[in-house]
DNA sequence: TTCGTCCCTTTGTCCGACAAAGCTTGGCAT
DNA sequence: ATGCCAAGCTTTGTCGGACAAAGGGACGAA
């Protein structure tokens, strides 16, 4: 029996080389003494630099690339990056499908962020922020027979929304949910006849409301337009308490990885 | 020129094979097929079924590892695991700091989550839950003096409150920005000498109005505590719109990759 | 100046090797 | 027979070296 049991001491971990390198690359960038943009050396360099050989340098390195920390361009240059949103975000839809949450808890969730979104959306967005929801409610008018096309569109209507929101822990928090919540339009889009035009008249409203900064509003045409969303999912024939992994197929993306 | 420029056409794109191994294991474990708990073969094993050589495979299982689909039992066997919520919100949170927010958005977005939460906790808290945070106050009260424990217990306190919400999907929303959040009550508890009895006696009432169910109360308190820490912050001497880098030495775990 | 070619650098992959730490097995003492 | 211990096998972490492919730069030709 070598398993660590609990008692007086911790157990001792001891941090593999490899380990140790990404650790010591992420506290330079998290400290700012690299910052997004710069370069890191190449890999000859890290292994002179750790004094350890190149395959240790490269699986540190493998680290710090998964967790978007760093990127090569091109498959060269290797340089500090800002992790991007959709990564992590992509990152964390997996992880709720993978614990197994439910269309309830998604949709509770997103009752909740999307109506904060909207109001700090109609104190915050910009001229800029209006157009590019114009422009998507323009495609979506053209897309209302076109399912895929049309939950592709609202889940950008969402995201643009986040954006004019103009605060971004709010925009992070809400896409993880956003992911897996909004896709499902496409089910109702196709199985419930009246969905698509129902949606795009709230996203309708919503721009207006947004315009008008009319607060009440907004946040009553997006309780609504969330509402319908459940509404459509049970008349898709779903239940709103079973898990979302059964639908999460076709939201793998091929290049997770890329 | 070798830059990829705006265009007629895509990037070619051309996979590399540690990224295949990490994806083709990564696809077994999204589909179902590999779950948590599950074995993966020894590295000897992958190098024979994917035909490549081991360091590539090594290279590929770091991407799963720090994506917490994977982990090692003490250096040991490789299995399959469900990445935990802490882990992620870990890399959320210290993207947000690489992002430059201010606190001004963890401020509102914290309004928003943690009425979310103590709404659904109002509706869904069960005796366990009541305990649990029965047990955090206790703790709290008697620790009025040390701004360290007492910051850690209000981060706990909130964590226990979206967790007696049932919904994963909010309470790993919060999560990032709560990381950034309430250890800043540590800075406030030592700055302001009313900041730490203002805090438990808030605690005291939100723990009431979840027993006795009662939204509205819960609702004022929540609203109440979350303002009394931008109050706390102000008086404290910092400026709201500062961005939150600079206090984040003291959260960077040191066994970030442990 | 612009273009194409050659050469050097860097990455991705492969091969082989070895020490340390787990696990297994077989023998030994009780 | 049961329990303990040591030797051996397995697996991981690390190392050293090697090579093809692709990027980048220098150099010369038009």
């Amino acid at each position: 029996m070598s398993l660590a049991e609990p008692g007086r001491f911790e157990k001792i971990k001891v941090p593999s080389a490899y380990q140790m390198v990404a650790e010591a690359i992420e506290r330079e960038i998290m400290a700012g003494r690299l910052r997004p943009g710069d370069e890191i050396g190449t890999e000859a360099v890290l292994v002179r630099q750790f004094g350890v050989n190149r395959s240790t340098v490269r699986e540190g390195i493998r680290l710090l690339e998964q967790a978007g920390l760093v990127q090569r361009e091109a498959g060269r240059k290797l340089y500090v990056c800002l992790p991007h949103y959709r990564k992590l975000s992509d990152r964390m839809s997996r992880a709720l499908v993978l614990h197994q949450v439910t269309f309830r808890e998604l949709f509770e969730a997103a009752v909740i962020l999307e109506l904060g979104v909207i109001d700090a959306a109609v104190d915050e967005a910009s001229e800029q922020d209006l157009a590019a929801l114009e422009e998507n409610q323009a495609l979506a008018e053209a897309a209302l027979g076109d399912p895929v096309r049309l939950a592709g569109l609202d889940t950008e209507f969402h995201a643009l929304l986040a954006k004019a929101s103009r605060n971004r822990v709010l925009e992070l928090a809400r896409e993880p949910a956003a992911l897996l919540f909004f896709p499902t339009s496409e089910l109702i889009c196709r199985r419930v006849p009246q969905g698509a035009g129902r949606m795009v008249a709230a996203h309708r409203r919503l721009i207006d409301a947004v315009a008008a900064r009319d607060k009440e509003e907004a946040r009553l045409w997006m309780r609504r337009h969330v509402v319908d969303w459940k509404r459509g999912f049970e008349r898709a024939g779903r239940d709103i308490d079973e898990p979302v992994e059964s639908i999460f197929e076709r939201l793998s993306s091929v290049r997770q990885y890329a």
